[in-house]
DNA sequence: AATCCAGCCAACCGCGGTCTA
DNA sequence: TTAGACCGCGGTTGGCTGGAT
């Protein structure tokens, strides 16, 4: 292969050929860096002298290997296809899973996805997403399947909340999120443990749930039709109409109308065609609104059954990720010294949208121990299989520096971050049909293809989303 | 058989954060 | 305090491949 190389600063044609990597180039190249496809004379150039000096260093490759590649390149080498426990072919339907529902919280972190996917690298993660996006917007799908929309949007709520915190932490709620109890109340889940749940996870005793079984639904009044579908989108112009719902409760948190989780339309047929870098992002997120949860779940057939929203998700970063797990866990973990939070004292509270609540529920009802009750444990001096590893270093240490907690400042964080959950709890999962719904006037919600002034015929939505959630099956979408 | 096209994948580039002198 | 080096991340590009026409 010939693949020509782009190099600016050199106007060698680099061949992806072997015979040449090591002859009559390199020397043409000495004091520069080849670039292009890697060979395996290099590739095992590199293996080696990370074996001897371990990994980092990147640019001393360069100088000390006789290896003509940057610093740069060396590093994404080895990342990308040299380091050990890499997992090579195509995703499972369980990691896909993984992807879609940690990009519905993180945007397009691709490293820190590949973080909670050991083995494979933010590259992986990040092609596989491009396609995907491709494929679901030519599909004119929505990129997120209901649930994980849910999730996602309460996982902001929590993010956003959070941020504005003084001393809260955006890292905690973002781990705090990433491990949902497993599924309340689901008569199924003792059963039906998936056996595909990324076994190959080394922390695969921490669950991760969708928790977006629970959706809200808006009932309607003229019977029927519980499952009415509340399209919200951020062209609505009633997207801040529904917000407002919570607007004037979250004061000026004020979460902005519009769901960035949305971004194409939720009928086939009218999405537009974006590029890939307009995949949503957090940064967009923040303007994550009520909308966006309530338009999302409330398309989901309340009764669907969807059996990939059970899935595993290692907790803990994997060997050879980037440390930045390790600090958020020591983070989460340094947090979840501060004790119960008062909504436990509150049976009223007993959220069904948030995954931090949730794991309390567990942890106090003797469940499956969620990540969030395994950081109580930790806090009571009991060790956990879970967060082993990090307990041993990072919790530990943390402690000792830690001042006993009293009035700490995280305690009011805990009792605001209740406070939030509190009203969302509140926010009923079923509710009366907004007057502006029930006038038909659903096609100015920018969504004129699915309701066409009407509600919406269930079994259409149900189809919809069935595409939507059955992404995994799109062979013929292309 | 030739061509086209979409998907896949590897690699590069630029930017920003962190570290260190 | 600051500038430079280093590193990691996300976006983008472009070659290869296989299926369709």
């Amino acid at each position: 292969m010939a693949r020509t190389v782009s190099n600016n600063d050199s106007t060698n044609d680099e061949t992806g050929d072997d015979s040449n990597a090591t002859t009559k180039d390199e020397s043409d190249v000495k004091g520069r860096v080849r670039k292009g496809p890697w060979t395996p004379a290099e590739d095992a150039i590199l293996v080696e002298y990370v074996k001897k000096h371990g990994e980092g260093n990147w640019n001393s490759v360069h100088k000390n290997s006789g290896l003509f590649r940057c610093g740069k390149s060396c590093r994404l080498r080895w990342a990308n296809h040299l380091r050990p426990n890499l997992k090579k072919g195509a995703f499972s339907p369980e990691e896909e899973q993984v992807i879609i529902d940690l990009h519905s919280k993180l945007g397009n972190k691709w490293a820190r996805m590949a973080a909670q996917l050991p083995g494979r690298t933010d590259n992986e993660i990040k092609n596989f997403w491009n396609t995907r996006m491709k494929r679901r917007q030519r599909a004119g799908l929505p990129i997120y399947p209901p649930e994980v929309h849910v999730e996602a949007t309460a996982y902001h709520l929590q993010h956003r909340y959070l941020e504005h915190q003084p001393h809260s932490s955006a890292s905690f709620a973002l781990l705090l999120s990433s491990c949902y109890p497993k599924k309340l109340n689901d008569p199924s889940q003792s059963n039906n443990s998936n056996p595909n749940q990324l076994q190959n996870q080394p922390d695969s005793s921490n669950c991760y749930i969708n928790p977006s079984q629970k959706h809200f639904k808006f009932s309607n009044e003229n019977g029927g039709n519980s499952n009415l579908a509340l399209p919200l989108s951020p062209l609505s112009p009633y997207g801040s109409s529904s917000s407002t719902l919570l607007n004037h409760s979250f004061g000026d948190h004020g979460f902005i109308a519009g769901s960035p989780y949305e971004p194409f339309p939720l009928v086939p047929g009218s999405t537009p065609d974006i590029s890939s870098n307009q995949t949503p992002t957090p940064a967009s997120s923040y303007a994550s609104g009520v909308d966006g949860l309530m338009g999302s779940s409330s398309m989901v057939n309340n009764n669907s059954n969807n059996n990939n929203d059970y899935y595993e998700v290692a907790p803990l970063s994997p060997p050879g990720n980037s440390g930045l797990l390790d600090a958020l866990v020591m983070e989460a973990q340094g947090l979840s010294h501060n004790g119960k939070s008062k909504n436990e004292e509150d049976p009223t509270l007993s959220g069904k949208l948030s995954c931090k609540r949730k794991n309390l529920e567990y942890a106090e009802e003797g469940g499956t121990p969620p990540m969030v009750s395994a950081m109580k444990k930790n806090s009571s001096n009991s060790t956990t299989t879970e967060n082993q590893r990090d307990d041993d270093n990072s919790s530990s240490q943390w402690s000792k520096g830690k001042k006993v907690m009293g009035e700490d400042p995280m305690e009011e964080m805990n009792s605001m971050d209740d406070d939030l959950f509190s009203l969302l709890n509140q926010f009923p999962l079923e509710m009366p049909m907004p007057e502006w719904y029930r006038r038909g006037e659903s096609q100015s919600l920018g969504l004129e293809n699915q309701t066409n002034a009407s509600p919406p015929d269930p079994a259409d939505q149900e189809y919809a989303w069935t595409l939507g959630t059955c992404w995994n099956n799109m062979p013929s979408i292309c």
